[in-house]
DNA sequence: TCCCTTCCTGTCCATATGGACAGGAAGGGT
DNA sequence: ACCCTTCCTGTCCATATGGACAGGAAGGGA
């Protein structure tokens, strides 16, 4: 549809009800499955249990669902680091930094996945939530690594992408890190015995006895 | 196409002349830069200059020419593998690994960016590869790391998985990681100062002073 | 009662896409 | 000259998909 034709004006509606929330819910759930390509907005619409034409009444077009659903998630999840921030009154530990992974992406595995698409589809939201996560990742750094000799500006330049790997590297290949874990990544004693992994790593390196 | 139906059989052409070689190289462009739903055979035809009506005639279907990718890719990523681990022939460093790693991802950006669709799309192909690159770093911690007391039972486990996700890392994420580098992330130098803050971090930690 | 707004459905439409198929050109063997 | 195999193209087809649109039900205000 490259070329002006006239269509009934259709804005998004402000106030959506019920069945527009129904409708946030399953396209974040299939989006999160399936990529938003590969779903259907009449899959939408059946899961949400209304007609795929009401996707246009409250949304206008699939990506005016995708643009609700964006902002669904990266809303709770910026409040989710928000309250993470905050209940590490004591900052200084590392042990901040899991416990606000776990409960960042711990609780809603929809949301969760939804996050990785957004990570890994590599357009301009990608990159604005990257910069976002690096952000973040670099004021922890400077917050935690206070001794300025312990690392060289290069080193610890990167250390703030070394932090998000690690935190991302699961969430980046959930699925076929559940495939060859043989269970559930997030399942919280295998995020807790990670993060511990990933604490004793950033304390000490891997060759440092005890 | 559920049902069955009379169809002209065509199983592959195991001998593909220059046209098949030339579909194999604009599907790996096209399925890596786009991905493989996102890419229309008509696409890849016209990239590689012939009908695509050839694309039938050689590979069956887009999922035929797909697996060719892969053998292909896969083929070359396990050979880069083989060739960086002879390289190493005084194992023990890390050193061995950031040559690797450089050897391995730095070649050519289609066959890298493929390489991350694999990763990336979560299906039986994942795992598969996930798989052997969990097996080959297991093996390499338990070559690099011999103090039986530098790392508890648990976080030797983790250590494989922390050691990928920190090369990974820049792969799973390079076009988002693009834009907030401000340049590429493969660019030789910036994968050796990643690769040396790699090899500190593993070696010492983040807080450990020179 | 009449109208107006809001919410929703059934249905039609243009387009994109993977695939199917008939046939043609080229070259070599007999 | 004739045929056979290989490689390739033009073209048709069924289907899936996002979107467009007319109209209907419900409820509330006048």
């Amino acid at each position: 549809m490259s070329y002006a034709r006239a269509v009934t004006a259709t804005r998004p509606r402000p106030n959506r009800g019920e069945a527009g929330a129904a409708l946030v819910v399953a396209a974040r759930r299939l989006f999160a499955e399936q990529g938003y390509r590969a779903t259907t907005t009449r899959q939408i619409a059946a899961e949400a249990g209304v007609s795929h034409a009401l996707l246009r009444y409250h949304f206008s077009s699939k990506e005016g669902l995708r643009d609700a659903v964006d902002e669904d998630v990266l809303g709770s999840f910026g409040q989710a680091v928000g309250t993470a921030v905050e209940e590490g009154v004591a900052p200084g530990t590392l042990a901040e930094a899991g416990r606000a992974t776990a409960l960042v992406f711990g609780a809603d595995p929809d949301r969760r996945r939804y996050l990785r698409r957004v990570l890994v589809d590599g357009d301009d939201r990608s990159s604005a939530l990257l910069g976002r996560l690096v952000t973040g990742a670099e004021n922890e750094i400077d917050r935690l690594v206070t001794d300025p000799d312990s690392l060289s500006a290069e080193d610890r330049r990167w250390a703030a992408y070394q932090v998000l790997f690690l935190i991302l590297g699961p969430l980046l290949l959930e699925p076929s890190l559940e495939v060859v874990l043989g269970g559930d990544p997030f399942e919280p004693s295998v995020l807790a015995a990670r993060s511990a992994a990933n604490q004793r790593l950033l304390q000490r390196g891997l060759f440092d006895p005890r």
